[in-house]
DNA sequence: AGCAAAATGATAGACGTCAATCATTTGTTC
DNA sequence: GAACAAATGATTGACGTCTATCATTTTGCT
């Protein structure tokens, strides 16, 4: 049994090609009854357009762009590395992705790849990045007819259509948690340290942990936030001056600037504080396996990049947006780092 | 500008389309020299043929199959349910999927599965069973073209091209890491249960976790190994048996019946063990919500489902198969459930 | 009934590739 | 240089959809 086109539509429905297909793209022009008669046949015979077909006939091909932060952050790198090995997969698929480069934290630089990429034809844009002027910008490109994906951290809801990443409240209790079950019952006292408390992500993550170690750990004191800029010079000093005037039995970054906690942590005396860290760079990952640092908490870029990938796509083709189970950020202790190289 | 076509390659080695044709289609009949002048105007132009267009005019649509146990375990349902829920999706892009079942550990109803999809031109078929009989069917049919994944846990090599599915061992060595920070140094008693010690998945569970616990834990004792053949009445008499018998500080189950395992934790006297159990079901779920258990390791059925698909795709038509970073098993505790109701 | 407007039918040329046919050119061998 | 095989060129009709054009029919309205 071939699967039906149109042509067999419109048969079924006693209508011509033409009318049917006025109907089906919305030509208008069409009588109320016809319309009807050509929707029955639709549902009756269970068609699916081809877009495959569809976009082809179009000359149509999927424009997407993603905005993100220069390779500073070790995160995005793997964004790009994600984002550059798929590509020629996705050429084949008549999808075509540019890569636009901004200076981390520099709202300008960000405004200035928006707008770089404003009346240029972009189907879909993923942005990870925040600002006012983007905002603005972002929302009339959206109501210009190109759909938006923020990435990473939600931004205004008027300037994007999707959402794609980590919900950061949850976790901040996750850790919480972990944190609390590595104490056994026994008291004992968290450091905590961010980039900045004004960052969304940040702070989200500090308000899930202290909202779980509130109720369920009451034994577990939890220290003022160091601020650390994510910069690994600060992380270092400050953290190791916390480290002298209170005895912790625990440490959680939700931010970057590993490097610095993690020459903190090996270097400090007694017992080791039970570690948290965010983001799996090359350097967590190797104070993973020497026990300096004992769990971290990954997004998962290459998985986040994949999915708005997916989501841009379908949605440029006016497709239902695909399935997408809840992100979950992963858990890595020693014993459960990929095989794959990351940078 | 415009995307280079097969006529432009052909133009600019200067051939005919038809030898053009003849060359990426491995025709035969062709003289090296053509060939040569053909892959380098390919590469000159960085050509990649349209697959849609060449699937449209083949006329090809690409058919695969999921060999699934029937919807007994939560797990397979949640994989019925994704793979049900992208089939539209699917079908728009010449997808067709066809599910079948067969009766969980049963192989003779594996292999009849199996044999009623030989000879029914499946380009890609995925299997989550085992058996020998099977595995000679699936060798036989790989051997006449059709692309095989084995899910969830791994067949012999002959008998598949790919693997999709997480590394037992290194979730069992995760469990393990857990368990001992839940220890917090202290000493302690863990009792473990399996489904049943034949099954490679379940033994491999094990094994990494006595191997982290030996060598980072050893002043945590383990308990034999209680079988329990995936039954929640037998994990329930078993369970309680064993746990009057010792003073068990953790429990580790490797694999299915928490019902059962549930009903014992939670009617447990004394300080409750630190619980650690597989895949996420309703009542699992619960059981983490309310605090009867701690950890549950999850392997995402409905992300495994979908790698199966692009994976499966990607092979059948011909291109690489698509950049797939390790499957990491989730790690939930009572605070990063997800949101999305599951069976 | 007559007329304009609205709706419909019929058809054709793309889009990029595949698959096939048939005619023509090139190369090889003696 | 004749005879034959191998290689190449030229061309055509799909595949399913879009888009456009133009002719024809139906409808609503006075």
């Amino acid at each position: 049994m071939r699967t039906p086109t149109l042509h067999d539509v419109a048969h079924l429905a006693g209508v011509s090609y033409a009318t049917a297909d006025r109907v089906l793209n919305r030509r208008g022009n069409v009588a109320e009854k016809s319309v009807r008669k050509v929707e029955d046949a639709v549902h009756q015979l269970g068609y699916v357009r081809d877009i495959a077909a569809a976009n082809l006939s179009r000359k149509r091909r999927q424009r997407l762009a993603f905005v993100l932060p220069r390779r500073s952050h070790p995160f995005f790198g793997r964004m790009h590395e994600q984002l550059t090995r798929a590509l020629p997969h996705l050429r084949t698929a008549r999808v075509e992705i540019d890569i636009v480069d901004f200076e981390a934290f520099d709202a300008a630089s960000l405004e200035a790849a928006i707008s770089g990429l404003a009346d240029r034809g972009y189907h879909g844009i993923a942005v990870a990045g925040h600002g006012r002027a983007a905002t603005q910008m972002l929302k009339a490109m959206r109501e210009a007819g190109t759909r938006i994906v923020s990435l990473v951290s939600d931004r205004p809801e008027e300037s994007r259509d999707h959402y794609i990443g980590i919900d950061n409240v949850k976790a901040g209790r996750t850790v919480a948690r972990l944190v609390g079950m590595a104490h056994a019952g026994q008291t004992g006292r968290v450091v905590l340290a961010a980039g900045s408390m004004g960052a969304s992500d940040h702070a989200d993550r500090i308000a899930g942990f202290r909202d779980v170690m509130a109720r369920d750990f009451p034994s577990i004191a939890i220290s003022d936030v160091i601020e650390t800029r994510d910069r690994s010079d600060l992380m270092h000093t400050r953290l190791r001056e916390a480290l002298t005037e209170v005895d912790a039995t625990a440490i959680y970054n939700v931010g970057a600037g590993n490097e610095g906690l993690i020459e903190v942590a090996r270097t400090a005396e007694g017992r080791r504080p039970f570690t948290v860290v965010h983001e799996l760079s090359a350097p967590c990952r190797e104070a993973l396996e020497e026990g300096t640092v004992d769990v971290a908490i990954d997004q998962r870029p290459e998985i986040e990049t994949s999915r708005a990938i997916a989501w841009l796509r379908a949605v440029v083709d006016d497709l239902p947006p695909p399935p997408a189970p809840e992100l979950i950020p992963a858990i890595y202790v020693r014993d459960n780092l990929p095989d794959d190289s990351l940078l």
